[in-house]
DNA sequence: TTGTAAGCGTTATCAC
DNA sequence: GTGATAACGCTTACAA
């Protein structure tokens, strides 16, 4: 049965107690201890998928040649390429990409990450950056923080381990920190950021022009006879935040409002901030007659806190949110709010980061590209008879 | 600087004019003519990535001894590992997943694939499913088939080709071929359906109780006095149609209602269509009463188009959902739904395939996972003093 | 405890 | 046109 492993002897084979739960002999004759390699122990064995090289010997070619048919190489008879395109649908062949990406030193695959999944924002940019990618023969890895720094940390190093070729990204509101991000442009990876960009960092971005988009859908609530507007805003760190807050006090100014400080509430996007500080400002002393939410997920939540007020909208309180939710159109008589163009969004990160491939020095010249919004007016604004 | 590259003579060179861009020397002393490898040129060279074996080299060590002491294996001095994972932090070290994957065969990744991305429905899913893989290690690769076979059968051959270690597929409403998804299992990668699944094949599904979430929410338009009740159904082709058509038919049958041919429309679950045999039933000469509808998004298409006709809901007209989409909420007084258990469905999902990944044999026995609905009453059903 | 070397599935650079 | 063969970065018997 057992023989040894030095003097194929088996006559002469006892055993000798356990090395780390494997049987361990002793030849008798060469006085030389071993253990059965495992190998020998044949435990349930991976379905074999069928490689190159099984092709190959299937037709008595080398992988070589094989490998070079399967990818239109020019140097090849017409014949021994129709046999190996031929064996491989016969045998079931699926190319290894992660073998692939090992020798090329790149995935074709770039790496996405998002904040949150469950407002339509970012599942529109993703779909818009799939389609280009996917036309360009890239794929996306999509990951998303949960608006969690750690989470976030988690995903680019998973990604970098990953070998992505590229990575777009939409920061979580907790970022302060951007070393993780700069990992990647150490290595030579292009990093896009989109819609939660910083100052600090990033020289390609594809952001909507915030301030504008504020700036415009206030000065829309002014000229609908709202005058003590107030700005329930994001996170102080965020560029939108920061941007969105500048459009609302550039056009309070341009129209001589006065500015009040406590009229501006910065929350956190999520709408369970925008009930508490929603319900601060409308049970204000002087409360406000309408509210600039940074989003519509916030501003909704206003609505529904008037609602429950019994406050008319929009006689008593005009409400404007940011981005255009599925919901904004069907809510009560229309949420007005300032539209963002998601799907391009996605799709013109997606076409900076493959010029950004494509290009392998990173010579190419920084690079923001601004997108416009539309203010779409609904029920929520629009007092008529002024 | 320059040493000849025959003789290693450095006093002895001369420029010698330009050889396709490149800088020609000649050696006087040996009158040789070269110009320098190109390696020594640096031009953009790739950004070289630290590797284990850069560590091992560092230290002096092999490339093994870097490799245990990176995996916390135990036979290894502590001043060594202490040594290694010091280097490792300071070289910047980033394991290679690909390089990790090929070699185990494995790539701690599971694919997901579902039809779309616009409603909240598999975002939910999507995020249910992530937090129970990554707790458990693996990582999710994303992928959106947009409704259509061919970007399906596209999106496992990728998913295939990057080794994933098992697949969660929900399918596009136009699959009825399914050897894409055979492919896997034939490889021996675990397949575990959700939602959209039918009835050849899988022996892992996660599905709900579409039928009795159907039977139910017409029970209830029963109960609420409505008598002459439509259904908007989906693609026949679907088990989730079949199911709640099925729930319908039955509670119909259970109180004594007739069910009428005309008043089953299959839809495609798209609003477009919706918006077209909505207005079909709500204007024949006979209409219903209530309209059951497949889904959320087209039960909402019901409600705009009965509130341009003028129609009263629930006065006129009844309608109910399924899936309690965040719209249901806010539409008008509130559209009662069939309420999905969505997170826990991708958590359901994930679990099932992170069983069936370990056991590597597929001994498992074939499981269908029923989840329970909810009927979430709004103002769409309730006709108040009945 | 550590080193050596084979191998995972490809592509690419040479020869022939 | 085709075949060896060396990478790619890593794990893992097995040897020392």
């Amino acid at each position: 049965m057992i023989e040894c492993s030095k003097c194929q002897r088996v006559e002469s084979i006892m055993k000798a107690g356990f090395v780390r739960g494997k049987q361990r002999y002793l030849c008798k004759d060469c006085n030389y201890f071993f253990t059965l390699p495992s190998a020998q122990v044949p435990t349930k064995r991976k379905r074999h998928q069928t490689t190159i090289i099984d092709i190959a010997r299937e037709l008595g070619v080398s992988n070589s040649t094989v490998s070079r048919a399967l990818h239109g190489h020019p140097d090849i008879s017409p014949d021994t390429k129709k046999a190996i395109l031929e064996a491989a649908i016969q045998l079931d062949y699926q190319p290894n990409q992660l073998a692939y990406s090992l020798v090329k030193s790149r995935s074709n695959t770039v790496g996405i990450i998002v904040p949150e999944f469950l407002t339509q924002f970012f599942p529109n940019v993703i779909v818009g950056a799939q389609g280009v990618l996917s036309r360009a023969g890239y794929h996306l890895m999509i990951m998303q923080s949960d608006e969690s720094y750690e989470t976030e940390v988690g995903n680019t190093r998973a990604l970098l381990a990953n070998r992505v070729d590229g990575l777009i990204v939409s920061m979580s509101h907790e970022t302060n920190n951007y070393e993780h991000f700069q990992a990647f442009e150490k290595r030579g990876v292009p990093v896009v950021y989109f819609n939660r960009v910083c100052r600090e960092i990033g020289t390609y971005k594809v952001v909507v022009n915030d301030y504008q988009g504020a700036f415009r859908a206030v000065e829309h609530l002014i000229a609908n006879g709202y005058r003590r507007i107030a700005h329930l805003a994001g996170p102080r760190n965020l560029v939108i935040s920061q941007e969105r807050l500048r459009g609302y006090t550039e056009a309070l100014q341009k129209y001589g409002l006065p500015v009040l400080p406590e009229l501006t509430i910065h929350g956190d996007l999520t709408v369970e901030k925008a009930r508490i500080y929603g319900r601060y400002l409308l049970e204000l002393d002087h409360p406000p007659d309408a509210i600039f939410a940074v989003n519509d997920p916030t501003a909704i939540e206003i609505l529904l806190l008037a609602r429950a007020k019994g406050l008319r909208v929009p006689e008593q309180l005009g409400v404007v949110g940011f981005s255009d939710d599925s919901i904004a159109m069907h809510i009560g008589n229309g949420l007005t709010t300032v539209k963002q163009p998601t799907n391009l969004m996605g799709q013109t990160a997606a076409e900076l980061i493959l010029k950004l491939i494509s290009e392998d020095e990173d010579t190419y010249p920084a690079e923001t590209q601004v997108l416009e919004t539309e203010l779409i007016i609904r029920g929520s604004s629009v007092r008529g008879g002024r």
